[in-house]
DNA sequence: ATTCTATATAACGAGTTCATTATAGAGTCA
DNA sequence: TGACTCTATAATGAACTCGTTATATAGAAT
């Protein structure tokens, strides 16, 4: 029942997640995804249904060409899942903050960020 | 070479993220931790150690003890990976947002999400 | 030392994944 | 119609996953 194990397994693979970042660029075609991996076209057609299947994409049908375009609002799920361990990550950076505190502010803009600022909301 | 493979593929697991959300609670060992689930004490040793080969747990060693315990930092990562994609979520939702605009602010700081009710497990 | 407890590891089997090649089906074009 | 293109599906094999039981190891308690 859970879309998440098929949510996670589908990301679980480097190809998969390959073929969502060039979606993420607009729709495209079996073949237009297939162009840029050196696996075979029936591969590439089993990924994307694995990526369906997983709601994670959609289909639509124009001739014979197949279209995929990603489904955005189905990373809500991963994301609030993933969301109640950030709190505590959070939470575990509260004392790091103080300890920052007490070593005063002697950098600005350092690649670490003490106050979690990964999200937009 | 990713440890977003490991990462996603350990969360694909009901009974690891089953293991996450107990140690969300606080350490435990393997014998707290194989408790609450009908699988086998080997069984338990080896989903922990996928979820540390991912980064997601750490041991301690205590005595004959190996309480495990929570990174949540190891979230990071995938958090990263998932707000690209959650950013294109929301400018989906743009013009959902001017709808719900129009119906006047009446809350301030929910810990809803424009399009929340997503359950957690 | 012996025994008990906590955990890890080995060996095995069923089921799944991920790739391949070969082929089928549907739409397009001459 | 026939040939061509785009995509899906079937058959197959290697590798991995996830459970099991049996056993090994390490520390604690007697």
């Amino acid at each position: 029942m859970t879309t998440l194990d098929q949510s996670f397994a589908a990301l679980a693979d480097p190809t998969r997640r390959a073929l969502i970042a060039r979606l993420a660029e607009g729709e495209a075609t079996v073949q237009d995804l297939a162009r840029p991996f050196s696996i075979s076209q029936p591969a590439i057609s089993r990924h994307l249904k694995v990526l369906e299947d997983a709601g994670l994409i959609e289909t639509r049908i124009e001739g014979t060409a197949r279209p995929r375009r990603l489904k955005p609002e189905a990373v809500a799920e991963l994301w609030d899942f993933l969301g109640q361990y950030r709190a505590l990550w959070d939470v575990q950076f509260q004392r790091l903050d103080a300890v920052l505190d007490g070593l005063a502010a002697h950098e600005q803009g350092t690649p670490e960020k003490p106050k979690g600022g990964h999200d937009g909301e």
